[in-house]
DNA sequence: CGTTAAATTGAGGTCGTTCAAACTCAGTGG
DNA sequence: CCACTGAGTTTGAACGACCTCAATTTAACG
């Protein structure tokens, strides 16, 4: 579903995640331009697409609630899953210069998005010295970021990875909460990790044994994060 | 080695790569701008460093002629190899709103860069609107080329898409040329790849085996592209 | 030509996959 | 309110790909 932004109240200058978006830090005028060419929202319910692979990408999108996977189908048929993305993040910036959507994307939660015209963007980048600099930014820890989760290790470090990074991103939000409630399913995040969705199921499990976490239906909590993150860092 | 760019007689406006680098495309004011700006030649030998991890971040560099590998040092001590870099590439854009260079990079063969000091070049960004639209293009080929070997695949697969990587980089830039000379050693490629030396060394020649390259010395010899390519892509 | 690094080859062990089956839980309709 | 359904998850067992360790051969370079 499509809305009129505006009539939505939706503004940079009121949103709870604009630290993390593009608005974070802008001045004033570059932030008014910013909201004015977004004109429009996008809305989702779960299970349904904000974009398909291949499709003409006219936007890029911000989100502003909910959670979204960007996916891919292989050659076998099977989804690879190439990112989670969280409110504050920015969707299809890796298609910016390009005429399609090299993923797709697809909503694992009731979801809304700030579509933004890639055109009318770039010109805002190049006569908004800070805007400019701000998405650059965004790439950049996208660039590190994505790479965050090392080529190859093993299952238990992978999965520790990806838990202390969603936990991260979770927190950065929302704060003070020593539990992740995953929006996704173990299936998905196997086909994250690039592991069998049984071996994501082992592992968390023996994190369980071990006292690391607690699983609660789809609630994850965190009692130990430092064992945790020492997982994640060494062999 | 430092020397003046102008001393040289190196220009954009001559390389042979400029097509592959940020120059491609310029209008010729821009290029004139872009050429201003980079003032310094960086020279390196084989084995040398053209910078580490966590040094201060100045620079980014364009490849002119030779060939590097970016790395880091992990948790236990191991090298990973991030990527190998070719003339017409970029080095360390993913530090540009960095303090400081997020991984190293060393010359393994002898090598000559073009230096772009990053406060000049964001303020050319900002003022030229060709060369901000190809830089982001450029970005946005990195953040799809980097992830183009997918999390997890066999070693078989993840071997092939290397080579046809490496071979498709190096025909870029010499025409018809049916074989690599990996520029590389297999130690590092099984850096880079995240498998052990042992196993890049047998598929290798297991793809021998099957007339698929052809090895002597440290050149392959690509016999049969459409085989590399099915490996690559089923699993 | 000699020294050292790189590459090859083999054997054994381990981690993660695959296949199969059982279980859980939320949603649906009777 | 309960049985039925199906997706998601759990658990077990066996296999296989890749790693590790070790020994040897080959190539690179002063």
């Amino acid at each position: 579903m499509i809305k009129d932004r505006k009539s939505t109240g939706i503004h940079c200058s009121r949103c709870m995640y604009s630290n993390l978006c593009i608005a974070n830090n802008l001045p004033e005028g570059e932030l008014f331009k910013l909201n004015q060419i977004m004109s429009k929202m996008y809305i989702f319910d779960s299970g349904q697409h904000i974009y398909h692979q291949k499709q003409n990408a006219k936007y890029i999108y911000a989100l502003y609630s909910g959670c979204c996977k960007e996916y891919y189908i292989d050659h076998e048929g099977d989804e690879v899953v190439k990112n989670f993305y969280f409110p504050g993040d920015l969707l299809a910036i890796e298609s910016f210069t390009e005429q399609e959507y090299h993923f797709s994307a697809l909503a694992i939660k009731p979801t809304q998005l700030c579509a933004i015209p890639k055109e009318e963007f770039l010109k805002l980048m190049n006569e908004n010295e800070s805007i400019l600099k701000r998405y650059i930014h965004i790439i950049n820890k996208k660039l590190n970021n994505d790479n965050s989760i090392p080529v190859t290790t093993n299952a238990r470090r992978r999965t520790a990875a990806f838990l202390l990074n969603i936990f991260t991103r979770i927190q950065q939000r929302k704060r003070e909460q020593n539990y992740i409630r995953l929006p996704m399913s173990q299936f998905e995040i196997s086909n994250f990790l690039g592991l069998a969705h049984e071996t994501v199921s082992r592992i968390l499990h023996s994190f369980q044994k071990n006292k690391i976490i607690k699983i609660l239906n789809k609630n994850i909590y965190i009692d130990d994060i430092d064992l945790l993150k020492s997982i994640a860092k060494s062999s």
